[in-house]
DNA sequence: TAGATTGTTAATCGATTAACAATC
DNA sequence: TAGATTGTTAATCGATTAACAATC
């Protein structure tokens, strides 16, 4: 009875990412079975919502019991694609590069990274974590010999838009963008684009803590 | 005219992030007025959104002709907030702490990093970028003495609840959280607290380029 | 003026939540 | 059974968008 995944709202695919973070946190540590108002509270949710959200799973709880931790993580997983490994390149060595390449989160969600491309010659051949950095020029040749499921995108915002045409036209699908501009995805290319900005994030919760006139 | 900020949509106040970063890339390249639709390309979005959005900020284009790049970016600046400087500690200078307090794109939006603290005596005294890391059991002494209105929290989940309770016990208003677990406010207390997790927005990612089965 | 684009309304669409029957 | 919690409905709330009068 799952749901197709197509209408799983937006926000709801947020959320669930959410509920798997927790519950692989409480399952660390021993918890077997959660309510959804434990989650609610949790995540300062409301447990109609999380119920709701679960219900897109297929997945059912318990009346009377609750759901169990395990198996929900199975369903969200599964659900969000992160039921099997991707693979992911970084393209973009600068200091966000690096950062990003070691952070223990993707791999820990089943993201690999399998390659490291930049197009500064200074920075070709040397390594990052146990990667080599490529030249930007063998990813076509690199795309064809591996599977590449994800681009990370770490360049200066005037590189952004070019190395994101060039990383669509070798046919990778998805592209997560921290490049401080936006950037468009060809109207003939299935490649998704979505974009990150640490700084947007310091902005909205500066919106937030501004005192309200009014 | 301006809405009163509480009034503000969280979405539009995203956006308007978005906005001001394009408009900044604009003002560089030396464009002085801009029309909705075009932000909305840029942007993917709809131009009666873009239009709804400025509504919010008073400030008003000419009919005709459009928006003053200039004026926008500052009553944006205005609305979020960042028309001032903010100063914000790292607490938890592990790998993404490291990487986190050389991004530029914080500094250029007016955040500046002014302290930089850990738990870990080995790190204790050593530096990141210009600052030297403080044992955490100096935060509040140093909070009294120094205006602090964000911290960037990047410590491990075990430890999340813990720091983050200490952050608000000494008064600083905002928490943005890296830590890979929701942490909670005291009911008591007034900080606010945002979430941002790098391996989500991976998900989030792989969601939507997962081919859609029915 | 003629052409263009804003500002805003009204309609639509989608997301949230309270409430409660179903049921473990 | 009695108590608890799910799954789902219906109502509410909020956000998006098409359309167009206002006006530069």
């Amino acid at each position: 009875m799952t749901k197709p995944r197509q209408q799983i709202p937006k926000a709801t695919v947020t959320r669930l990412a959410f509920y798997l973070r927790e519950l692989q946190q409480m399952q660390r540590s021993g918890l077997a079975n959660i309510q959804s108002r434990s989650i609610a509270e949790r995540l300062g949710l409301n447990d109609s919502q999380v119920r709701r959200d679960i219900s897109c799973l297929g997945t059912v709880g318990q009346r009377g019991v609750g759901y169990r931790v395990e198996e929900l993580i199975e369903s969200i997983q599964r659900v969000l694609g992160t039921d099997r490994n991707w693979n992911v390149i970084l393209v973009g060595v600068g200091n966000l590069g690096r950062a990003l390449s070691g952070y223990r989160g993707f791999q820990q969600q089943g993201f690999q990274l399998v390659g490291a491309f930049d197009s500064d010659p200074a920075k070709i051949g040397s390594s990052v974590g146990s990667l080599t950095i490529q030249s930007l020029d063998r990813l076509p040749e690199f795309a064809r010999s591996n599977q590449v499921d994800l681009a990370i995108l770490a360049v200066p915002a005037d590189a952004a838009q070019s190395v994101a045409s060039q990383i669509e036209r070798v046919g990778i699908p998805g592209i997560l963008n921290f490049a401080p501009i936006a950037v468009q995805a060809s109207s003939s290319s299935r490649t998704i684009i979505q974009e990150v900005d640490l700084a947007i994030e310091l902005q909205r919760l500066a919106f937030s803590v501004v005192p309200k006139s009014n």
